[in-house]
DNA sequence: CTGAAAGCGCTAACAA
DNA sequence: TTGTTAGCGCTTTCAG
C-alpha cells in the first residue's frame, strides 16, 4: 500500500500537493493534478483512513448505535439502517452499525479519538443513559426516538400519539367501541422505558378517557405462546372487546389464533390492527393483517440528514421531526380460503 | 479529553510508561502504576483509538459486510450479527456491520490504512468478486458462506447439501414421493450466483435423480403474492405434488395460502417444510410452519472465532466448518382452530 | 524499571 | 500554484 510521500515523489511534487489533489483541498493546475492521479494509479494509492482522521479529526464514519440486548431486527430496524446508511452514502459519509449494550459503556471506546464523528442512536429510552453519555462525551449525535424531554435534542422519530389517535379513529369510523391493546413488559429488562411502548399505552389510555371508550390493556410474553396468552387474558377481563391493537410483531399470529381458540372470528368479531410494524410482516398472516407502517426509510433518512446536517453545519436548527404511521388495512381478496393452513 | 502526555505530565512519569500500563506492554513497578492509573482516573484518560490504531496498525475492530442489496435483515442474519458481535466482544473485539455494495467497491476506504483488522463476509456468491479484493488488499478476512471453490478459503456455513437430504429423508418417512421446490431467482440481480440457492436447488434436482423421485422447482416472485403465483405454477407443472420445501421467507405464507386456494390441504394433502429459516420465522404461521432452522448464532460464534483466532495468531489451520440445518417440525395442538383468521 | 525519541501517514497553516 | 513543516496521540525500539 503506497504513501502520500511515495505518491508524491513518484509525481515529483510535494507530499502536500497530493495531498490537495486527493482531497480536492486547493487548486492544483490540470497538468500537476494529472501527474499525481497517474502516479497514484500506477503505485495503487489508498488515502490511509486511519492517518487522516488522527490529523484532521475527521472520519467521514458515522454510527448507528444498536442495544446488544439479544433482540433480532425488526424489519423497521432493517429499513432505519439501509436508509440512513444509503443517504450518508450519498453525502459521502460511511454508516456502521455498531452494538453497544444498553447502559452505553461501551460508549466511550468508539467515540474516543474520533473515530466516528457522530452517531445515531436508536430504540430510545425516556430516560436514556446513552444521552448523556454522549453528551459528555461531546460527540455529535441524532436521536431516532425521543427522551422523556428531548426538546434541546435533535430528534427523528414515529409520532406514536398520531398513530394511536389515528389508529381509534379508523377502528371507531368501523363500529368498535370496547378496545384492546397488547404489547410487551419491558420492566426489569435493560429496555425498560422503551420510549414507544409507553408513549403508545399512555396514548391509549387517555384517549379512551377522552373518547369515553373502553379499554383494556395487556401484556404479552415472547414469541407466538405470549400472543395465545395475552388472548385469553383480553378475554377475560375483557370478554366484550372488538377491536385489539398489538405493537408486538412476534406475538401477533399467536394473538389471532388465541382470539380464534376462543371463538371470535376475525374480523367478524374482533379487528385486530398491529401498531408500527411493517407491510411484510402483515403480510405474513392471512388473510393479511391490518397494520399501521411505520415510516422506517424515511425516518432514516431524516436521521442521517439530521446528523450530517450537524456535521457539515449545514443546518442550525435542532431537527425535531415526526411521522406518524399510516395504515394498510387488510384487503379481502376473492380467493380467500375459509379453513386454515396447516404446517406438514 | 485528556491526552497521553498530560496523564504522564500529571504522574510524572513519561509518556511511555504510561503507554506500558495503559496496555500492560511492560511491566512497571506496583508504585508507578498506581500513580499512572490516578492520574488517569482524574483526567478522565481516554485511549485515543486513532492514534494507536495509526502507531500500531491495530484497531482491533472487526467488520462484518453487509451486502446493501435494499433486502431486510433475515432473523439468521441478525443472528450473525448478534451473536458474532457477542463472541469479538469477548474476546477483546468489536464488531460492527459494514454495508458495501455486491461488487465489493467500497470495500478499500475501510480497509485502507487499517481501520478494521479484518472482516467477515457473508451473503456469499458463487464467485464472488469481494473475495479477490478482499486477498489481494491483503486483509484477514472469513466467509459465512462459500463461494464455488472455498477450499483454500477460511468459512463456516450451512451445510446446505446435508440439509436438503435431511429434509427429503423426513418428508420419504411420511411418505412423499412428489416434491416441490420453491426459491428465488437471483439472476439478473446483484445477488446472482448466490450460493444457498444453487447448492440447495442442485442437491435437490441431483437427489431426485438418485432417489428415483419426482421434483419440481419453481421460481417465486417478492412477498407473499409471490408465494402464491409460485405455488399455482407449481400446482401447473406437478399437480400431484405431496411436499414442497421452500426457502424463501418472505413467500412462504403466500405459497400456504396459494395451495390451500388451489384445494389442497395443509398437511394432509401437502407438506411444507421452510428450508434454513428461523423457529420465529416458522412461529408466524399457524399452525406452525415446519423448519429446517439455520444455525444462525453458532455460525456468527464460529465465524468470530476463525476470524480472530487468525488476527491474534492462535490457530494456523484453515477452519472449514459446516452446520446443517435442524428440524422444527410443526406440532399439532390440541386448541388447533379449524378456521382460518382473518385481518379487521 | 523507566525514559528519549523516532516514527505511523496524513493535514493544514504558513511560506515562498 | 506549490512546498515546508509542525503536529495529530500513541507505540515501540533502544538506552540507561
Amino acid at each position: 500500500m503506497a504513501t502520500m510521500q511515495q505518491v508524491a515523489d513518484r509525481a515529483g511534487v510535494s507530499i502536500a500537493t497530493v495531498s490537495f489533489v486527493v482531497n480536492g483541498t486547493k487548486y492544483v493546475t490540470p497538468a500537476t493534478t494529472a501527474r499525481v492521479t497517474a502516479a497514484m494509479r500506477e503505485l495503487k494509492f489508498r488515502n490511509n483512513v486511519v492517518a487522516r482522521a488522527l490529523a484532521s479529526r475527521r472520519t467521514r464514519i458515522i454510527a448507528l448505535l444498536f442495544p446488544t440486548t439479544g433482540n433480532r431486527f425488526s424489519p423497521t430496524t432493517s429499513d432505519f439502517f439501509m436508509s440512513a446508511a444509503e443517504r450518508a452514502s450519498e453525502r459521502g459519509y460511511h454508516l456502521v452499525l455498531w452494538p453497544v449494550d444498553p447502559a452505553g459503556d461501551d460508549l466511550d471506546d468508539l467515540v474516543s479519538g474520533g473515530l466516528v464523528d457522530g452517531v445515531i442512536l436508536m430504540e430510545v429510552r425516556m430516560d436514556d443513559p446513552r444521552v448523556a453519555k454522549l453528551t459528555d462525551l461531546d460527540v455529535p449525535f441524532t436521536l431516532i426516538g425521543r427522551t422523556r424531554d428531548s426538546s434541546g435534542l435533535p430528534y427523528v422519530d414515529i409520532d406514536f400519539e398520531t398513530t394511536i389517535e389515528d389508529s381509534l379513529d379508523h377502528l371507531e369510523d368501523l363500529g368498535h367501541r370496547r378496545f384492546g391493546f397488547v404489547l410487551e413488559n419491558l420492566d426489569d429488562t435493560p429496555m425498560a422505558g422503551y420510549a414507544p411502548h409507553l408513549r403508545a399505552q399512555s396514548t391509549f389510555e387517555r384517549a379512551m378517557v377522552d373518547r369515553g371508550l373502553e379499554g383494556a390493556v395487556v401484556y404479552a410474553g415472547p414469541g407466538s405462546e405470549g400472543g395465545r396468552e395475552a388472548a385469553r387474558e383480553l378475554l377475560e377481563v375483557a370478554p366484550d372487546v372488538s377491536a385489539v391493537l398489538i405493537m408486538k410483531d412476534d406475538s401477533s399470529a399467536g394473538l389471532l389464533v388465541g382470539l380464534y381458540a376462543a371463538g371470535r372470528r376475525i374480523p367478524e368479531d374482533v379487528s385486530v390492527l398491529s401498531i408500527a410494524s411493517s407491510g411484510a410482516a402483515g403480510d405474513q398472516h392471512y388473510p393479511r393483517l391490518s397494520t399501521m407502517v411505520a415510516p422506517g426509510r424515511e425516518l432514516g433518512t431524516r436521521a442521517a440528514d439530521a446528523l450530517i446536517d450537524q456535521l457539515d453545519g449545514t443546518s442550525v436548527e435542532l431537527p425535531h421531526f415526526l411521522l406518524p404511521c399510516v395504515l394498510r388495512s387488510a384487503e379481502s381478496t376473492a380467493e380467500a380460503p375459509t379453513e386454515p393452513h396447516r404446517g406438514p
